[in-house]
DNA sequence: CGAAAGTAGTTACAAATGAAACTAATTCAT
DNA sequence: ATGAATTAGTTTCATTTGTAACTACTTTCG
């Protein structure tokens, strides 16, 4: 068995490509991996934790920390002590973080889009059900 | 579109529980990522450089460089100097290196086989196919 | 109630990483 | 044939990352 037939280095060579280019298109609006990752979380909801978002976009918590200080300094989100518990810190995107979100997931679809031209939809749905039973597997 | 359903997250997620899962088989034998690619990749030749190395495991040149020494340290590999071309080192595994390869393929094909089991053939199939085809588009 | 245990999130520090500089050898171009 | 450019591989150093400790607050339970 070469390495080149190995599941995990096919996988992983793929997630490399794949973060990359997906990485142009998040990068000219000056954010990482991480930080689009929070955005696209904050994106669809009203107002999230760290703890949730670090569970929702798989970041460690610290990772998670790190990212909202960075979209804070952008002015990207917004954070509010939680009133219930004074511990907690509820997160939204701030106007201006609307803005870029809206202005990024279209082109983060049509990415997405153009990454699946080739690939019919009944393959596609084979792909994601493999990935899926390989996921979850423990 | 949640991040659940982009298909660089997917991967992303599928790719790093592959390869912590995996490591569970090389880890025992004192191997990190790299190194077991590197054993990987020379368990199937006969002598390579660490450029051809760092292209067939796609770590790059660091990368394989300080996997190298550490695999060397571990007298897993032998490094000779080329006589034909005396900046490159011929890299080959030692008797222990053959040992512990030997010892680790069926393992690692055994843990594959098992990650795969309840995947069939057909879709596994269209699964590669459908990794080439993100793979190789620019 | 109030002390102990637990939780949200941040910070500090050590280890891992990557880019660029470096060494030593080879090839190229005149 | 010789100096400039290139290449194999290593080292250095600044940045990134992860672990563990920490702060501030909340919950538990005796």
């Amino acid at each position: 068995m070469q390495l080149n037939d190995m599941l995990a280095y096919k996988v992983a060579m793929l997630s490399s490509d794949l973060s990359e280019s997906l990485a142009a298109v998040y990068e000219p609006y000056g954010l990482t991996m991480p930080e689009w990752r929070v955005m696209a979380t904050l994106g669809s909801a009203t107002s999230l934790t760290s703890k949730y978002i670090a569970a929702a976009t798989r970041l460690d918590k610290v990772k998670t920390s790190r990212a909202l200080q960075q979209l804070e300094s952008k002015h990207l989100i917004v954070r509010e002590t939680s009133e219930i518990d004074k511990r907690a810190i509820n997160i939204s995107l701030s106007a201006e973080g609307v803005r870029t979100y809206n202005a990024l997931t279209p082109l983060v679809a049509k990415w997405q889009t153009y990454r699946l031209e080739n690939i019919t939809d009944d393959e596609y749905h084979i792909f994601l059900k493999v990935i899926n039973s390989l996921s979850q597997q423990k």
